[in-house]
Order: C-alpha cells, then structure tokens, then sequence
DNA sequence: ACCATAGATTCCACTATGTGGAAGTGCAAC
DNA sequence: GTTGCACTTCCACATAGTGGAATCTATGGT
C-alpha cells in the first residue's frame, strides 16, 4: 500500500482496508454529492479497482449510494440511521431538549444546538422560529471557525483541535489564530453573523457543546444580552443535569 | 472466513473487512450504548482479536468511540457529520423545508419528515409546535412498521424491502400483513398513535419520504381530516419540484 | 494484602484475502 | 460507425488481515 508522504506515524495495529473505505467516505462528504470513481480514486490515492471494491461493498452496507444512470457515488442512507441513533443517546441532547421549546417561545428566536466534530461544527438540533423566512439551512456542517458556536467549542478544545480548525479553516484569519483563541475562550458569549452562542458544560468542566441562538438583523446591545442570558442559563440548568467527561 | 450458516449467495468482489466493520457498527447502532468487547465479538461472530483491530480502527476515525475509563465500544461523532452531510444534500428536505414552517404554524402541530432506511423508518427533519410538552423525542428511529409514516412508506416499498420490515417488527402483527399492505398502500394518509402520516412522491410515481404531523390527544375527526388535507398539499406541492428517481 | 477472574490488548506464524496492472464492457458524443 | 471515456471484471502475487495463545490490567471477593 502507498503511503501518503508525511504521514507521521501510521498507528499501528490498524487496518488499511478500514482506513482506506473511511477516507472515501471522507471524501464524499467533502465534495459535492456524486462524484465519479476515477476521480474519486485519484483523490485517494488508490487504485481505481481498489476504490471500485471498496465502494460497491459500502453500497452493499447502503452507507454509499450509486446512481443507476450515471453509475456515480454519493453517501448513502444508512449513515443517517447510525446518526440518529448516536445523538438519541447522546447525554447533552437529552439534557438540552427540554429547556428548547420554552427558550425559542420566549426569545422568539430559532435555538440551534451544536457540537464540534474533528474540526467541522454539526449543528445536530434546531427548533425553528415562526417568523424566519423561508430558508431553513438545516443541517448545517462547515468549518468550525466560521460560525459563533464552532469558534467558542474550537477556542475550548485541545491544542491539537484547535490547530486542526485553524489550519482547515479558509481564508478569514488575517488576525493572530492564538489572540483570537484566547479572546474566544474567555467571552461568556460569542456573537458571529446572525447567531449568538454559549457552551454548555458537563459536571467536570468540559465544554461538550454549544447553543446558540438567532438573532434578528436589527438587534440592539440590550437584546442581545438578553438572548446571552436566558442561553447561559439553558446551558448550565442542562449541563448540571450531567455526569463527568 | 467463518460464513454465516444459510447466507444466500455473498456477493462477488466484495470487501470482508468492510463488512465485518460494518457488521460491528450495525450492533453498535442496535444495542445499548458502550457494549464491550467480548460481546461484540461473540454476536458478531468475530474473534476477539479481529473485533479488537476493527474496532481500533474504526475508533481512530472518529466512528466509534471508545470510554477510557470503562474500554468499552460505541458510536462515535464523526457518524453525525456524514449525516448531516447526506441529509443537506437530500432534494426531498431541500424541497419540503420551505413548507415547513407555515404547515406547522397553520396547524399548531408538530412536523416530521421521514424517510425509509432498510427495515426502520428515521426521522431525519422536524419542526416543533409550542405546545408540546417537555418531551421531544428527537432523533427518533424505529421499526418502519411502528408507526405511520413508516407503514405508509414500507407498504410502497419493493416487496423484498416490505418482507424486511414484515420479519424485523418485533409483536404487533396479529393481523393478516398482505392485507395491511395493501389497506396502507391505498391510503391518502395514515393515522396511528398520535401522528398522522402521508407520502411525498417525486416527479415520477415513487415514494421518497413521509411528511406527518403530530395530532393533539382529543381530536376530532373533522380536524384530522384538515390536518391530512394540509401535508397533501404540502407533500404535492414540494414533490413537484423535484426530478426523477 | 492476596489471589482469582474476566476482559482488553499484544504477539506471531500462516495463508486467506485484498491489491493493482491489464483486459473487457457499456455508453455517449461526434 | 467509430472514438473516447469511465465503470467493471480478471488474475497472479505478496501484502496485509486473521485467530490461537500469551500477556497485561482492572475489578471484586475472601
């Protein structure tokens, strides 16, 4: 098997074969939905027939789908059944969940919950605002140094992870990445475009995810603050709720 | 390789390591969380040793999660992301989404949108109603045949996909399963439990997702009626803007 | 404090199994 | 019809994954 140059150290006791069918999931999640073999290969670094083997027996497990007509990838459905059930398990959204509905009802606001994976910010649920125009960007996934909830999880992880964002984060970081980190992982509150964030901690002090809330274009200081309030006390009546790490 | 006693024919050109990681990431999403080893190994079928190596491996892309402290296995983060990924891709949620919001607030309800993965029905958008009490079973995912939408679904599915559903429904079907079919397939819609249920079709005859609505305790058969006609119209009107199977 | 047990992890020789070059097939455009 | 491109299949080779046995670690019992 070709390595790829500058790979640190392959950990050992693992299976190419395993890291080879995750980077083409990877890769299909990076690029746009369906995307052909050869090029998938090229991007991999494996063979073609490699690539070809490894993908028809993900479409057998339907965490990959190919298009009849065109015969191209995409991801498949079956990876949004793990989804769902690794966030209906997941100690934070239950935690979250009730406080939800009575926070959007007061702040008239969309809520968002967010947690940080690897270096991309997944918006993992949401309760939706009546008045919001029509565009409901659900599922939500980018670069975590782009969204107020990403940057405060970013700033709070580990030196590793937080090299990771900067690094994949494009463009938009003319300013010192460390000065930014400290001032985000000071504020109680973030606001960034039109979304206001804070984290919820568990019972240690980990930070596990963030919430978030949207607010209005024309929203002055004090409106603000009282979203960050009600936000801040949402996420440590839920975060007490938790057990350590 | 040790074959499953009775597998029909194993499909030529096909990966056993990806399918044996696959096999363990199924027993993951289907048992408790954090399962050990040994039992992994055991129902899946492996030796330890192997299940040991894969799940290291799966563990190192973010797939799988293991507890320090306990050393035992389950589902890791990374499962979300590839989700949301697939879902913000999905033409259905891209269609329906800007419904949404009006249908819930014409009809102070609940919105779901579902669709089929296999034998279980998951529900990968909703849109909560201010009433609803403290519970919000988010991230639902169950035997397609439990609840409405899903049987309006599985009813339309090819006949191996319905004998799927038929065999994993664990109870409940005292009734003869052919003529349930053939009654939810001829349905405009479906009520069962609290949710009332009707399918999306896409610009040819095929079924891609079930919309549903919550429908509030003591309700009359009148408002019922209101509420199926609502997603009808919904359901129609975003299923026309999308292509071919 | 000690041992006993159960479970996770590592080692290692064996060969099953995954690999890549090359040939084959199907489809679309010209 | 013919050319080109991309997906798919074939096959010999050796890489890379496999399972039994040994080792390590943590937990609970006496």
């Amino acid at each position: 098997m070709s390595d790829v140059r500058g790979e640190p150290t392959e950990v050992r006791g693992t299976l190419g074969t395993v890291r080879n069918a995750v980077r083409l999931l990877d890769l299909l999640a990076d690029g746009s939905a369906y995307q052909q073999l050869t090029d998938l290969a090229e991007r991999s670094g494996l063979s073609v027939p490699t690539a070809h083997r490894l993908l028809r027996s993900l479409v057998l497990a339907d965490l990959v789908e190919q298009d009849p007509r065109s015969s191209r990838y995409s991801l498949g459905p079956e990876v949004t059944r793990l989804s769902q059930r690794y966030l209906g398990r997941l100690p934070i959204l239950g935690a979250l969940s009730p406080y939800l509905v009575s926070l959007r009802d007061t702040l008239q606001t969309t809520i968002h919950v967010a947690v940080l994976v690897r270096e991309s910010v997944v918006y993992v649920d949401r309760i939706d605002a009546s008045d919001g125009g029509p565009y409901r960007d659900s599922h939500r996934v980018t670069d975590a140094l782009s969204t107020a909830a990403g940057r405060m999880l970013a700033a709070r992880a580990g030196d590793e992870v937080w090299k990771q964002c900067v690094a994949s984060h494009a463009g938009l970081v003319d300013e010192d990445p460390d000065r930014l980190r400290a001032e985000w992982s000071r504020a109680a509150h973030l606001t960034s475009g039109d979304e206001i964030a804070v984290v919820v901690h568990d019972a240690g002090e980990t930070p596990v995810a963030a919430l978030s809330a949207t607010v209005p274009p024309g929203a002055d200081a004090a409106r603000v603050e009282v979203i960050a309030t009600h936000l801040s006390r949402a996420a440590s009546a839920a975060g007490r709720t938790l057990g350590h790490g």
